[in-house]
DNA sequence: CCTGAAATCCCCCTGTA
DNA sequence: TACAGGGGGATTTCAGG
């Protein structure tokens, strides 16, 4: 698919500004509406656009703490990723889940009321999770989108 | 700011299935569209509901590699995180910075369009970053949020 | 004060040149 | 790509609890 510099100035835009209206991003990106609403659907049929997610503030729902967990995963079984990952999903806890390349398999992103809570859910959710080898967590203290200037 | 069921069924609702038209959301959630509409905006207004995010697919833009940085600092400067955090925010390809309790202080999120743009950037805008005493990198494989059913 | 229905208004989306 | 129009949803208003 071919992207255009009016499809990255578009693109710069709708991160910068998020939940802009399709009038209100044409005229910043010196389009016409019809032709920015054109664009964008092109972008998502071409599946740079990957949709929309609404941006929750856990801390002010009252949940207070958020930890980063890292896991090294036992080789035996060559099932023990694909066991790892449908069972770490069913884990509401979890909000965000990634595999790596090397010595860390995988890592979560977990969230929890308070540290009460966390020690249940670790204890409960997470160590009975399969094919653990190795695991060490790290408590969040703050998460900052670099939003400011994206490279397009 | 008090959260109602009916405002946990509602955001439920907008995370497992984003990008809805309140009368959609009204009606999953059992609301008129004025009464789901008026608590979207209150929700808003109270700083739970921070925005609605573009998803942007990178590999699909021609951004093919996706790193995880760790960083331990050294402590004899106690601005050393600021400036860190200060100086890691003016890296365009820093899409994530988090900051954290323990032995790791920090974690970026790093993307590059390949390998050899990888390498560059980290040669001189990641090992040029103030105040690093150790680091360590992670090649992210995948990324998979946990949308199937969210802790509220 | 809060809810729901109805009215209004705006803006997405499409057809056309 | 610009323009203009129809349709639909977002937002407001208003009456009733």
């Amino acid at each position: 698919m071919q992207i255009t510099d009016a499809d990255r100035r578009l693109l710069r835009h709708m991160l910068a500004a998020p939940g802009l209206s399709v009038a209100d991003l044409a005229e910043r990106a010196g389009l016409t509406s019809a032709t920015c609403w054109r664009r964008i659907e092109r972008l998502r049929e071409g599946g740079v656009l990957r949709g929309e997610h609404a941006v929750i503030d856990w801390h002010a729902l009252g949940w207070e703490v958020e930890v980063s967990l890292r896991f090294t995963l036992d080789k035996t079984d060559p099932r023990a990723f694909d066991a790892f990952i449908a069972a770490a999903r069913n884990v509401s806890e979890v909000i965000e889940i990634q595999s790596f390349l090397g010595s860390t398999d995988m890592r979560l992103q977990v969230i929890a009321r308070d540290m009460a809570h966390y020690q249940e859910i670790y204890r409960n959710k997470i160590l009975t999770l399969p094919h653990i080898a190795e695991l060490d967590a790290l408590m969040l203290i703050s998460t900052i989108k670099s939003g400011a200037e994206l490279p397009l």
